[in-house]
DNA sequence: TGTACATCAGTGAACGCGCGTTCACTGATGTAC
DNA sequence: TGTACATCAGTGAACGCGCGTTCACTGATGTAC
C-alpha cells in the first residue's frame, strides 16, 4: 500500500548486506510512523526478501528495533553536533554557553523534524552509553555525553561554579527532553518550528539562570 | 492468560453500565502494560461481554483509548493535588513555593507509581484543557492548569516578579515532564523512588533559581 | 587451473494468533394506551 | 393494573488482516585439495 514496487528485485541469490538493509528499512519505518511501525515483515518486504530471512541476522523483532533505536540515537547526536553555533545579540557571549545552546537547539530541531525517529531512539530499554559511563559500542557519542562534556567545559572555563556542576545534566537534559516530548505529541504539538525555537531559547535562558 | 475467570458472569441480559465497565477495564489494561495494551477485545472480555458490544458505546478502538486517556489525566491531577505539602528544613518557607513543590512531587510520584497510566495519559492526540485555556469537560482539572494557577498565585503573593511569569509553565512543565519521562523509560529508569524524589528536589531547586 | 565439497544466506510453505470490525439477530426493558 | 409494542443493548457468527515465528529445503559462494 505504501508503494507499488517496493521490493528491489535482486539479481543475485544472496543479498549481500541484508542486515544493514533491514536496519535501514526499519529506520525508514520509524521515520514514517514511529517505533511501533518497525515490523519485521515490512522490513523484509522493503529489503526485497522473504520474511524469515530476517532471522539470519536478528534473533527476533525486538533485536531489529534495538538496532534501529541505536541508529536513531546516533543520528540525534549528529544533529546536535552539526547544529551551527550562532550567537545573536541578546545574550552576552559566555564561552561554552553557545555550544550548549547549539546542542539543545539541535536536539529540539531533530525531535521536531524527525518525531518518529526521535521516539524510536527512546523506545528501547537498553540505551547505549547514557548511564554509568558505558561507552558507545556503535561508534558514536550520545546526546547525554555531548551535554555532559559541554557542561564540563563550562566548569573548566570558569563560567559554571564547580559545586553547581554535579548532577547538572539531570536538570538540563530532562528540561530539554521534556520540551521535545511535549512538542512532539503533547499539548505543544501545534507549535511551528519557529515558535518551538523561541520556546527553546526561553527554556535555555531559564536554565542558564537556574544553573 | 491474564486470569482464568476474568469474565464476571452476568445474571441479567443487559449489562447496566457497560460503557464505564469498558473504560475501567481499559484503565486496568493501561496500568498493566501501557496505552498500546488498551485493546477492544480484551476490554470486552474483562467486562464479560461479547467483543462487538463495545460498538454500542464507542465508535472504535481509538474512542475507547481516548476515554481511558482522560481518566488517566484526571488521576494524575488528583495525585498532584493530594500530595501533602510538607516543607522540610533547607528551603526557606516561601509562600506558594511549597504548593508547587508538592504538585511536582505528585507528578513524579504518579509517573513512577503508574507508568502505564502515565503514558496512557499522554498517548492520545487531543488532550483536554491543556491548550488555549479550553475548560475540562470531564469535570476535573488538568495537571497543566494546576501548575499554571500555582504560578499565578506565586505572582500574586509577590514571590515571582510579574514580568517573569509569562510562559513560565512552558519552562517548568517540560522540565518536570521530561524528568518523569526519563524516569519511566529513559536511562534514569533504574532509579528508586527515593532517588527519584531527590532528583525532583534538585530539579525544583534549579527551577526555583531559574524562575 | 580444475574439481569436490562444506557452509550458510535466503527460500517456500505453513502455523496459530489476536486483532478490529460488520452483519443480521434476540430478548429485556420502558412506555403508551 | 394489565397488555401491546417499540426500542436498543448485548449476542452469535464470521470476515480478512498482518503479524511473529518455525520447518525442512536449496543453491550460490568460498575453501581444500
Amino acid at each position: 500500500m505504501v508503494s507499488p514496487a517496493e521490493a528491489p528485485k535482486r539479481s543475485t541469490y544472496r543479498h549481500g548486506d541484508l542486515r544493514n538493509a533491514l536496519i535501514e528499512a526499519g529506520v525508514d519505518l520509524a521515520r514514517e510512523s514511529g517505533p511501533e511501525a518497525v515490523v519485521l515483515r515490512e522490513a523484509t518486504r522493503r529489503a526485497g526478501v522473504v520474511p524469515n530471512a530476517a532471522y539470519r541476522h536478528f534473533a527476533d523483532r525486538r533485536a531489529l528495533l534495538r538496532a534501529v533505536s541505536q541508529v536513531a540515537l546516533a543520528r540525534l547526536a549528529v544533529a546536535m553536533e552539526s547544529e551551527p553555533e550562532d550567537e545573536p545579540a541578546g545574550v552576552p557571549a559566555v564561552p561554552g554557553y553557545g555550544r550548549i545552546l547549539a546542542l539543545v537547539t539541535g536536539y529540539l530541531r531533530f525531535a521536531q523534524a524527525e518525531p518518529g525517529l526521535f521516539r524510536a531512539a527512546f523506545s528501547t530499554t537498553d540505551m547505549v552509553g547514557t548511564e554509568a559511563g558505558s561507552s558507545t559500542e556503535a561508534g558514536g557519542v550520545t546526546a547525554f555525553q555531548l551535554l555532559s562534556t559541554a557542561l564540563d567545559d563550562l566548569v573548566e572555563s570558569g563560567v559554571l561554579p564547580a559545586e553547581r556542576r554535579p548532577g547538572a545534566e539531570y536538570f538540563v537534559w530532562p528540561a530539554v527532553h521534556g520540551l521535545a516530548v511535549l512538542l512532539i505529541d503533547g499539548p505543544l504539538r501545534g507549535l511551528l518550528p519557529a515558535q518551538a525555537h523561541a520556546a527553546g531559547q526561553r527554556l535555555m535562558d531559564s536554565i542558564a539562570r537556574g544553573i
